[in-house]
Order: C-alpha cells, then sequence, then structure tokens
DNA sequence: GCGATAACCCGAAACGTTTCGGAAGCCTCA
DNA sequence: TGAGGCTTCCGAAACGTTTCGGGTTATCGC
C-alpha cells in the first residue's frame, strides 16, 4: 500500500503539497500537479479513506433505514430503491447501507427515531435518505431538529426547507383530470394510494382543482384511497360498478398495478375501455407491471422512479457539506403519453 | 461527541487504560473496570470507528458483488440475501454494502474480478460474501490467490479450503430418492436448477447414489436442470408425460416453485398426486412459494435459506480475523417432513 | 531485608490524511 | 529600494484510537 509519505518521498515534495496536488487545491503549480499525478498513478496510490475519516469528521456512508418486516424481501419498490441508490452513491465513491431495524419494535412509528440518533451520533452514518413522507411526517422534524443530514424523495408540503427530490404529483393529476375533462368527461374516478402519504393529497388537490375549474363537484364514492396494488384496482372499480347509476365514465388510476386491476374488473364487468369507461394513470415505469402491455393501450403521465436515485444522491451529499436547502431541491415535470385508453363518454 | 481523552481526564486515568478497559483487554483492575464502563455509559462515549479503522487497517465494512442487469430489482432471492446479511452484519458491528457493477461489464465472468481487487486493495471493503458458487469459480480461486478474505453460500467442490456454509444437497436428494425408493418408485424424475451450480451436481449426484443403491439405473431423459421456476416444473413435467410409457411415477422437485409447477402440470393432464404420481421437493422456505398450500401437502426436505445468514457473517469475520479456514466452514443438516404427496406407484 | 514476581498503570508512538500558519522567492509598483 | 502582493511551498499539529515498551508499587519467598 502506497501512502502521502511515500508518493512526497519519491517526488521529492511536502506530504503537504502532495495531498494539496491530488485534492485539486488552489496552492500547487500546474507543472508539480501534473507530476504528482503521474506517480500516484503509476504507484497506484489509493487514498486511505479511514485517514480521511478520522480528520474530515465524516464516514463516508449514508444510510436508509426501514423497519424490517415479514415479507420485507418481496417489496419490489424498497429493492429497486435500494439497488438504485447503491449505485448511485457508489459512483460518488459514498457507501450506501440498508438498515433494516428489528421488527419487535413497536408499531409507533415514533421508535424508529432513535435508530437515526445511533446511527448519525457514533459517527458511523454522514446522513439518510427517506422515502414515502407523510403530511407531518416525524422522521423530518427529528432530524431538523437535530441537525441530521437527510434527503427525502417526495415532500411533506408544498415549500418545505430541506432537501428533497420529487415529482409533480399535484401537476400530473391535474393533467390527467384536465385531459378526461376535454374529452367530456364529468364523473370522473380517481383511484389513488393510502391518504396518510403526502403524494396522495398533492395528487387529490390537483385531481379536485381541475375538476373545480370545470365546474365539477368532486364526488367521495368515486374517491378511493388503499394499497397501490392491482387488488385495489379491481376492487375499487368493481364497487363503483355495483349501481350503475353512481358508476363513472372515467378511471384515473395512480399507478400502473391500479390500472391493470381496473382494466380487469371492467373486463369481467363486461365494459370496454375506452368505448363505455376511460381509464388513465400515472406510470412510474417501475419492474412487474409494464404499461405496453396493457389492452388498449394505456394513456398515462410518466416519470421513471429510476430517475430520482440520481439527483437524491446528489442532494444528500450536498446536505452533508452544508449547501442551503434551497439549491438541492427538485420537482420533476413528467411526460404525458397518450395513448388509446381514452375516448369521449357515451352519450346518456 | 466524548472521546476516550475525555474519559481518561474525566477519571483520572490515562487513556490507555480507559482503551484498554473498555476493550476488556487483562491488564487492568476489576475495580477500575467498572468505573470505566460506568463513566462510558454516562459521558455516552462512542467509539469513533475512523480512528480504530485507522489504527486496525480495516475498513469494518463488507460486501456482495453482484452484476447489475435489467430486473436485479425483482431478484427476490438476492434481496432475501441483501436483507438477511445486512441485518446480520449490522448486528456484529459492521457494514454491509451491495455493490452494484453496472451492466455493460461483458458477460464474461472473469470481467468482474478486477472489481474485487479495486474494493479490496483501496481498503475500503474487508471482505467478500459469495452466492452461487460454480463447480470451478474463478472468483474463489482469485480471491484466495490474492489473499482477500471472503465466505461462500455453497461450496465448488466436496472439502474447499476456503470458508463455507451450505447445506446438505447431496443428502437431502439421496434421501428423497430413498424415501420414493421405499415406496416402490423405480421410474424416478428429478428437475433441478441449471448445470452450472456446484449445489446441483451434489443433488444429482446423491439422486444417482441412491438409485444405484437400489440397482436403478439412471435415466436421462428423466433429469432436467433449468431455471428453478415455476415455468420449468411445468415444461418438464409436460414433456416427461408425453410419451406414457415413458413417464416417470414420481418427480423430485428443485424447490417449491418447481413443485408448484408440476402440481399444475399434472393437474391439467388429468394425473392425480399421489395417486398417479408422487412428488416431493426440497423447501427452502423462501418468499413467494409456500409449501402449506399445497394440496395435497407436499413432502420435502426443508432448511431455511434465512438460517444461513448468521453463520456466514460469523464466518466472513472468522475469516478477517485470520481463522483458519477449517474452524469456519459447516454444512447443515436438513429436516425431513413427510406429508400426503407420495404413495406406491400404480401397479403396471 | 533483598531479589523476584505479579498486578496495575502510564507515556509516547503510530496509523495516513487534511489543514493552519508561516515562509521563501519573485514580481510589481510607487 | 523597499513595501506589498502573488505564487508555491513546507513543518507541525490535529483527528481518536490501539499498542509497545517500560515503570511503579505491593507481595512473597527466602
Amino acid at each position: 500500500m502506497t501512502t502521502l509519505r511515500d508518493l512526497s518521498r519519491h517526488l521529492g515534495l511536502s506530504v503537504t503539497q502532495v495531498s494539496r496536488a491530488l485534492n485539486g487545491h488552489g496552492d500547487v503549480s500546474e507543472a508539480t500537479r501534473q507530476r504528482v499525478e503521474e506517480a500516484a498513478k503509476k504507484l497506484k496510490y489509493i487514498p486511505n479513506i479511514a485517514a480521511r475519516r478520522l480528520v474530515s469528521g465524516r464516514s463516508g456512508v449514508v444510510g436508509f433505514v426501514e423497519r424490517s418486516f415479514e415479507g420485507v424481501a418481496r417489496d419490489t419498490i424498497l429493492f429497486e430503491t435500494v439497488t438504485g441508490l447503491s449505485s448511485q452513491f457508489s459512483e460518488r465513491g459514498i457507501q450506501f447501507v440498508l438498515h433494516l431495524t428489528p421488527e419487535d419494535v413497536s408499531a409507533d412509528s415514533r421508535s424508529i427515531l432513535p435508530v437515526y440518533d445511533r446511527l448519525s451520533l457514533g459517527g458511523s452514518l454522514d446522513g439518510f435518505v427517506l422515502t414515502g413522507p407523510r403530511r407531518n411526517d416525524l422522521r423530518i422534524r427529528h432530524l431538523l431538529n437535530n441537525k441530521i443530514p437527510f434527503v427525502v424523495h417526495g415532500r411533506s408540503s408544498e415549500n418545505p426547507d430541506y432537501p428533497f427530490f420529487d415529482i409533480d404529483n399535484y401537476g400530473l393529476a391535474q393533467r390527467l383530470t384536465r385531459h378526461l375533462i376535454g374529452y367530456g368527461h364529468r364523473r370522473i374516478a380517481l383511484i389513488s394510494g393510502p391518504e396518510t402519504f403526502a403524494y396522495t393529497q398533492f395528487r387529490l388537490a390537483g385531481f379536485k382543482d381541475a375538476l373545480g375549474e370545470a365546474g365539477i363537484a368532486p364526488v367521495p364514492f368515486l374517491i378511493r384511497h388503499a394499497a397501490m396494488t392491482e387488488a385495489t384496482g379491481m376492487i375499487a372499480t368493481a364497487q363503483m360498478f355495483a349501481d350503475p347509476k353512481r358508476a363513472p365514465t372515467a378511471i384515473i388510476c395512480g399507478n400502473v398495478l391500479i390500472a391493470n386491476g381496473a382494466y380487469r374488473a371492467l373486463a369481467a364487468l363486461g365494459r370496454e375501455v375506452p368505448a363505455d369507461v376511460s381509464v388513465v394513470a400515472h406510470d412510474d415505469v417501475v419492474s412487474p407491471a409494464r404499461t405496453d402491455s396493457f389492452y388498449p393501450t394505456l394513456t398515462v403521465t410518466r416519470s421513471a422512479l429510476s430517475a430520482s436515485w440520481g439527483p437524491l444522491a446528489d442532494f444528500l451529499i450536498g446536505a452533508i457539506e452544508g449547501r442551503a436547502a434551497g439549491e438541492i431541491q427538485e420537482v420533476a415535470q413528467v411526460d404525458f403519453i397518450e395513448r388509446a385508453s381514452v375516448a369521449a363518454p357515451r352519450p346518456e
């Protein structure tokens, strides 16, 4: 193993200068920088992270805390998150660890807070990635209070004062709703995720505002919140069509799984898409439910979940380095892809 | 943040003694040890890992290298592995990182070797966990040659000279085969995993040896190797029953997914389990395919995959600490659970 | 009462890096 | 000519831990 010391002796320079040269500091002439870099390459110098961390006071490791539960290993979204963040952070020279807290921790979400303290105070973790924020998320408040760096995938309020990466959930719901209204629909259903998540609230607001623009009052019966699964899509659709008089002429689905369920329910109910019922969805391009296997093809807003890991990594690193929250926030716009699942409603 | 220095001042002791007391070394009286420990607790002393690592020369991080591929996020076994190892290592004060190499690395498995070098030479990783060993696994030879600590889940040969944790694949195949022979079966099929994996070879050997004991010659037509999926079970079963004269009276399935496929194929073919065909399997108790949802209930050998993460963690830590390979190896026995899927074959 | 032994303790060095404060050499401008 | 400012460099300290070599007592056997 070659050290800075070895390099400095080999070059007839001080350790200081070698360090500064390698780290691109100002105080070193272009000529020596070249020399140093060549020597470093030739002697296969690899900086010792432990030493670097000892002086910087940082560990070079960031984490993601998740409560372990029966079946955690089947959570595709979680795994997508882990693999995505793993790759992005390691490209940036930082290690990413998944920390599973034992499941015997009480279900009270407050009980997860000390885990963050323990991991960060020991100096073993420099920061955290949070996902699935609630409207008033305890974790966020706790981390802010304790000045522990973090970044959120999503956000808990409109204009938060912490780093985050989110998609425009309000906008996509508004867009899908307007699209349907443009075709003449007025009885529009929304099947979305659990109410506790903040993004669900944003989507609901976008939906309602778009309805409002057209002078349509939202109908509670046509608004459903549940887990984002195919079963949810089937059940919600089936229930809304139990009484034909109350049934919607169009359905907005929170994701592709729900849309899949809706399609299957509609097929079973003998309703045709889009002749009888129009269907749209938001597609986050995540594994098992492929939007291109739909018949008829599905009109969607789209934004790949996988596009968020890079910005999240950048922002967390920024947060650790002390950048202002305002500089490390992004609301990504979504694509709108018009396909064959929307038509004008049947005349009454 | 409290340091050893703070503690030593607070106690009127030297830093040396405090360190030795906390680490349980010999040279310190019981009384002071008590005092030190209390003070440490009171002042919330947490050792600085970076400093510890700087002097020990180790990073305290171990890794798992996997080639990233389209759909890596859907690989349940991989995720089970990651979550299991994550938990076990973090309980032991060690961090576990999943390192996904970019998928543009050529498919040649040799190309993954430099990744290990890079990660370990830089001092960022102390050791590795390997899974799915082949018969002559390049990675194993490479790590041995370069004296990089590792542990293998499985093994590439009967009595290897490196740390590993494996189940008795030879024994379980032998056991299942003998069980069927005991009921009078002679035309026994084996549907197992891809040939390249070492464990497949062990199972094949156990199967053949058990047949040999009974004077039965193995029939190549009844031995199938393919991915361990439900589809494999269906297809292999369907093909073996294409010509009734060549069909088996019993099937040994490599895992529960295959057994599930076999059950479905047999149902479609109008064969009853166990009256027409007996079925047994090995159950590694992994998520989606639950053995208890079988009808009739399935006779299996069983060993939970989840039981391997603990020993693997222990063994890798042992390897890093320089323990001899012989002390950190284990072949776990499997359970045999007799249920309702086996009966005597129909008389010809 | 003396040397040996054991039990307990300490100072200082080491790990490899970053950074602070200063210093030498050179140039510029008055 | 000399004050001031760049540019380029260096020594030394610091980060917090472990460990090596040695030191001080007290005890014990003779």
